[in-house]
RNA sequence: GCGCUCGUAGCUCAGUUGGAUAGAGCAACUGCCUUCUAAGCAGUGGGUCGUGGGUUCGAGUCCCGCCGAGCGCGCCA
C-alpha cells in the first residue's frame, strides 16, 4: 500500500475509535503544499473538533499519540491543528523497489469498480467533424482511459446525430444536384454543398422548401428510395469519423444513431403523460418542473406542435437504453457549456419519470475554443474550422519545428554523431508531437473556461506543452539506449528489486517523492472528471526531472548511486508514458 | 428580467473537503553547452487575486451587494 493511502486509513481508525460518530471519509491526507511543513499533511481534524467545540490542536494531540505509526513514518502537530507528516529515506526506497517488482506504478486501483457510459463526440451525419468536436472527443476519450486504468469497466458511446430535418434538404440535393465524381473524391464535402446549395435555394424559392419537406416525411414514413439515400450519407460519414478517430488515437465501444431509439420515442412520451410528468400545451407536449424552483420557468418540449421528436425526447429513449443494457454506476455526457439547462431538465425528467433508478447522471461541461483575438476560433474567411485541416495544420507545423530543431543539433553535435533523425523518423514524430500538442492544448486548461487556440504556445518546447513532456521522456529514453549497448538492461532493473537503492541528493527524494503522488492524481482527476490536474503533475514531473539530470549524472555515477539513478530514470518515464497515454497522448523514443 | 460561468503578474493561464509565505509559461534582464538530447537549467524584476461588506483561528477559494465580460432561457441540437 501506497504511504499516503496507509496514513490515511491509520488517521482514519484512530479517529473512529476516538470519535465514534466522526465521518471518517473526510479525513483526507494529502500531499504538503510546503515541503518544509512535511511530505503529507491532514488538515481535517481541525474542522471535526470545531464542529463539536473541542479544541482542535488538543485533538490533534490525543490522536497523534494513539497512532500505531509505522517506523518509517514521523508525525507532528502544526499551527491550529495540522497533521504533519513525514517519510523516512527507507520506505522512499521501498516503494521503489516494489515498484520495480511490478507491484504498483504509484497508483491503485483501489475503488470498487464501476460501470460507467461516457456519451462523447458525437458528430453528425454528412457535416464534417469541426473545432466544435474537438473538446468533447479529447476529453471523453481521456476520461475513458483514465477510468480503465483505475479499474472501472467503461463504454465509450458515441451518439451520431443521424437523424433531423436536414435531412429532407439533403435528399432534395441528392436527387437534383449531385455530383458523383465529387462524391467519389470527398463525400463530406459533397454533402456539405449540396446543403448549403439547397438551403439558399429554399430561403428563395417556397417549393424547394416544400419539395424538402416531403422527402423528410417520405423518409420518416420508411420510403424505400429515401432510406437507401440515408443509409448511404451514414456510411460515407461513418468513413469520415473513422478516418479522423484513428489519426487522434480515440475508440468507442459503441456507436448509435439517433434514429435507432425512433422506436421508442413515442412510447417515452405516453409514459411521461401517464406518469402525469407532461401535458399538452400549445399543441406541443412539455414536461413542467412545478417542484424544482430553478426549473419552473423552463418547460421541456418532448414533442413538437407537428407531431415530431426531438432531442430530449431522443435522449429520454437513449438513457433508458443504456439502463437496460450496462445498468451503469454513472452516465457522463461531456458536451459544451451551452447545454447545461437541457442536461437539468434530462436528468431531472429521467428522476422523476424512473424515481427508483440509482445511477449517477453527470454533466461534463466545456466552455469555448476562442482565436487569438478573443472571439470563436473560426477561420480568417469565419468559417468553421474543419477537424481534418486542424490536424493536417498541426503535422505540418511540428514538423517543420522538429526538422529545424534536428537540423540545429545535428550542425552542433556533428563531431561526435549526436542524435540524427531520418526524413522518415521526422515525419513520425511530427505527427505525434502535432497531434498530441494540439490534446494536451485542449486538456491543460481548466475544462470549465474558455480558452485561446494558439498553434506557437501549444508547439512550443518551453512551458507548459505536451512537446516538453515527450521530450522529457525522450532524454531518459536516450539514457537507456546508451546503456544497452554497454550491458542488458532487464538484468540490471530486474536485480534493483532487491538491492540498496541509496537516495542522497535532494533532487533525487524530490522525484520519488512526487512520483509516490501519482496515484492521489490520477484519483482527483478521475473524481472531478478534471484532465488538468494530471497536465499539471506530469509538467511538474518533467520538470523535476530536468532538474535531476542538471545535478545528477546517472550513467558516469557509480555503485549503488548508479543504480538508484537508472531506477528513478525508469520508473519516472514509465509514470510519464502511463500519464500521457491516460491524456491520449503518445510517448516519443526520440525525438 | 432570470439562470450558468468567469474576473489572479504587461500577455496566456494554474491554483485539490477553505489551510500555512498566491504559482507557471511568454515577454524583459543575467549566467550556464569539449560533460547522459541546451527542444534544457539556474537566477532577477513584476500581484491591494474586479470591487465593497460578511462568515472563520484562517478566504483567490464560502455567503451577500455592486461593476465588467461570455453564454443560455418551449417547438434547433
Amino acid at each position: 500500500m501506497l504511504p499516503n493511502r496507509f496514513l490515511e486509513n491509520l488517521l482514519r481508525e484512530s479517529l473512529a475509535q476516538h470519535l465514534p460518530d466522526a465521518d471518517t471519509a473526510s479525513v483526507l491526507v494529502r500531499p504538503c503544499p510546503d515541503p518544509q511543513f512535511g511530505d503529507y499533511q491532514s488538515s481535517a481534524l481541525i474542522s471535526l473538533a470545531k464542529e463539536r467545540k473541542l479544541n482542535p490542536r488538543q485533538l490533534a494531540t490525543d490522536i497523534a499519540s494513539k497512532l500505531a505509526l509505522p517506523d518509517w513514518a514521523k508525525v507532528e502537530i502544526a499551527g491550529p491543528g495540522f497533521l504533519n507528516f513525514r517519510l523516512s529515506p527507507s520506505i522512499l526506497e521501498e516503494s521503489l523497489r516494489s515498484a520495480m517488482r511490478g507491484e504498483h506504478l504509484f497508483f491503485e486501483p483501489t475503488r470498487k469498480p464501476r460501470t460507467v457510459v461516457i456519451d462523447f463526440s458525437s458528430p453528425n451525419v454528412a457535416k464534417p467533424m469541426h473545432v466544435g468536436h474537438i473538446r468533447s472527443t479529447i476529453l471523453g476519450d481521456c476520461l475513458a482511459r483514465v477510468f480503465r486504468l483505475l479499474g472501472d469497466a467503461v463504454i465509450a458511446d458515441n451518439h451520431i446525430g443521424d437523424w433531423g430535418t436536414q435531412f429532407g434538404k439533403l435528399l432534395v440535393g441528392w436527387k437534383e444536384h449531385l455530383d458523383q465524381s465529387a462524391l467519389q473524391a470527398d463525400p463530406i464535402t459533397e454533402l456539405e454543398r449540396l446543403y448549403k446549395l439547397v438551403n439558399t435555394e429554399s430561403e428563395k424559392n417556397p417549393d424547394v422548401l416544400e419539395r424538402a419537406r416531403s422527402e423528410l416525411v417520405k423518409l420518416q414514413n420508411g420510403d424505400p428510395e429515401n432510406l437507401g439515400i440515408w443509409r448511404q450519407m451514414i456510411a460515407l460519414s461513418q468513413r469520415q469519423f473513422d478516418e479522423i478517430y484513428g489519426r487522434m488515437g480515440v475508440r468507442f465501444d459503441q456507436t448509435l444513431g439517433e434514429s435507432v431509439y425512433n422506436p421508442q420515442l413515442k412510447s417515452v412520451v405516453q409514459q411521461l403523460l401517464g406518469a402525469g410528468l407532461a401535458r399538452e400545451t400549445e399543441g406541443a407536449i412539455a414536461v413542467f418542473f412545478e417542484r424544482f424552483p430553478d426549473l419552473k420557468p423552463h418547460p421541456a418540449l418532448i414533442q413538437k406542435s407537428d407531431g415530431a421528436f426531438n432531442y430530449m425526447t431522443t435522449d429520454l429513449a437513449a438513457l433508458q437504453y443504456r439502463m437496460e443494457t450496462w445498468s451503469p454506476d454513472e452516465i457522463i455526457y461531456v458536451t459544451d457549456g451551452r447545454q447545461q439547462l437541457h442536461f437539468k431538465q434530462l436528468f431531472a425528467i429521467f428522476r422523476g419519470w424512473q424515481p427508483e433508478c440509482q445511477v449517477n447522471l453527470k454533466h461534463v461541461w466545456f466552455g469555448a475554443i476562442l482565436g487569438e483575438d478573443g472571439k470563436p476560433f473560426k477561420t480568417r474567411a469565419g468559417d468553421i474550422i474543419k477537424l481534418s485541416d486542424l490536424l493536417d495544420e498541426a503535422e505540418t507545423r511540428a514538423f517543420e519545428i522538429v526538422s529545424a530543431k534536428a537540423e540545429e543539433r545535428a550542425s552542433r553535435t556533428a563531431a561526435d554523431g549526436g542524435l540524427e533523425l531520418s526524413q522518415a523518423e521526422r515525419k513520425e514524430i511530427a505527427r505525434l508531437v502535432g497531434i498530441g500538442a494540439v490534446k494536451y492544448s485542449d486538456l491543460l486548461p481548466n475544462r470549465q473556461s474558455d480558452y485561446v487556440f494558439s498553434w506557437d504556445k501549444m508547439l512550443a518546447f518551453n512551458g507548459n506543452t505536451a512537446p516538453y513532456l515527450q521530450y522529457a521522456y525522450a532524454r531518459i529514453r536516450s539514457i537507456f539506449r546508451r546503456l544497452e549497448t554497454e550491458e542488458s538492461v532487464t538484468d540490471l532493473l530486474q536485480s534493483a528489486a532487491t538491492s540498496r537503492l541509496n537516495l542522497s541528493i535532494a533532487e533525487e527524494i524530490t522525484l520519488v517523492k512526487h512520483l509516490l503522488n501519482f496515484g492521489i492524481v490520477l484519483e482527483a482527476v478521475a473524481d472531478e472528471h478534471r484532465p488538468n490536474y494530471l497536465c499539471n503533475y506530469l509538467y511538474d514531473l518533467a520538470g523535476l526531472l530536468t532538474k535531476f539530470y542538471e545535478t545528477c549524472p546517472v550513467l558516469k555515477a557509480e555503485g549503488d548511486t548508479r543504480l538508484a539513478r537508472l531506477v528513478l530514470c525508469h520508473l519516472a518515464g514509465r509514470v510519464l508514458w502511463q500519464g500521457l497515454q491516460v491524456l491520449g497522448i503518445e510517448a516519443l523514443e526520440k525525438m
